[in-house]
DNA sequence: TCGACACCTGTCGCCTACCTACACATGGAA
DNA sequence: TTCCATGTGTAGGTAGGCGACAGGTGTCGA
C-alpha cells in the first residue's frame, strides 16, 4: 500500500462522514475541506474518494443529489442520512478508543 | 480485513518497536504487554505478530537473540538497534502528527 | 473563438498490512 | 498422561488504500 502519511488507513468513512455532517457537500468539496481542516495534513485522492463515497451511499449512511454549485455546475451533493449519524457517532467513538489506547502505549 | 478494533492499521510497528524499546522482550510478551498497556484495547495475533517481527529484524531495526525466559524455556528475546531507536522516534512522531490532525477535523 | 485551466466525477489494477486458521514443540500441573 | 499455558511459525485470503488514467463542463484571457 505504501502509505505516504496522508491519512491513517481505516479512517477515511468516518472523516467523510464527519466533513458531510456539516451540511451537503460534493465530493471535491470533502476533498478541499478535508486538506483544509487537518491543516495540509490529510489528504484523499479521487482514486480513494470516490469509490469510498459510492461505498457510504450503497450503505445507506448518506444520500445523493445532483445539484448546482455555487458557480453554476453539476455536481452530486451528499447528505447525512438517520444512519449515518448514527455510523458517525459510533466510528467517532471508535477513533476516541483506539487513540487513547496509542497512547497509553506510546508514553508508557 | 475485516477489522475488529483490535489495532490501528498500520501502526503495529510503532507500538512494538515501542515495547521493545523498554528492554529486550520476546514476541509472545510483547503481545501481552501490549494488551496491558493498552487496558485490554489493542491486540495482535500471532499471525500478525510474527511476520511483523521478521521483518523489523530483516529491516535492522531490532536484532534477536535465543534466550531462557525465566520459567526457563527457550525464546527468542529482541533489542532495538541504533537505526531502530531512530525509526521509533520518527513513527511516533508520525503518529503524533496524524492524530492531531484527526482530533482538528474530527472537533470541528 | 479557441485553448488552457480549474472544477468535478469516475474506473482499473496493484500492493500491503492485517486477519483467520492451522501446525508444532515444550514444561508444569492435574 | 493428558491438558493447558507458553512460545514460534506459515499459508491463504481480503480490505482499503494508492497511482494512473479517462472524460465532461464552465470561465477567462489572448
Amino acid at each position: 500500500m505504501e502509505f505516504k502519511d496522508t491519512l491513517v488507513p481505516g479512517t477515511l468513512d468516518v472523516l467523510m462522514l464527519r466533513i458531510i455532517s456539516q451540511g451537503p457537500i460534493h465530493g471535491w468539496g470533502i476533498a478541499q475541506r478535508l486538506k483544509l481542516l487537518s491543516r495540509e495534513v490529510l489528504q484523499v485522492n479521487q482514486g480513494s474518494l470516490y469509490p469510498a463515497l459510492h461505498k457510504l451511499e450503497a450503505g445507506g449512511w448518506i444520500s445523493a443529489e445532483w445539484k448546482a454549485t455555487e458557480e453554476g455546475r453539476q455536481a452530486k451533493f451528499y447528505a447525512l442520512t438517520g444512519t449515518g449519524k448514527q455510523r458517525l457517532a459510533e466510528e467517532q467513538a471508535r477513533w476516541t478508543r483506539l487513540a487513547a489506547a496509542m497512547e497509553w502505549v506510546l508514553n508508557s
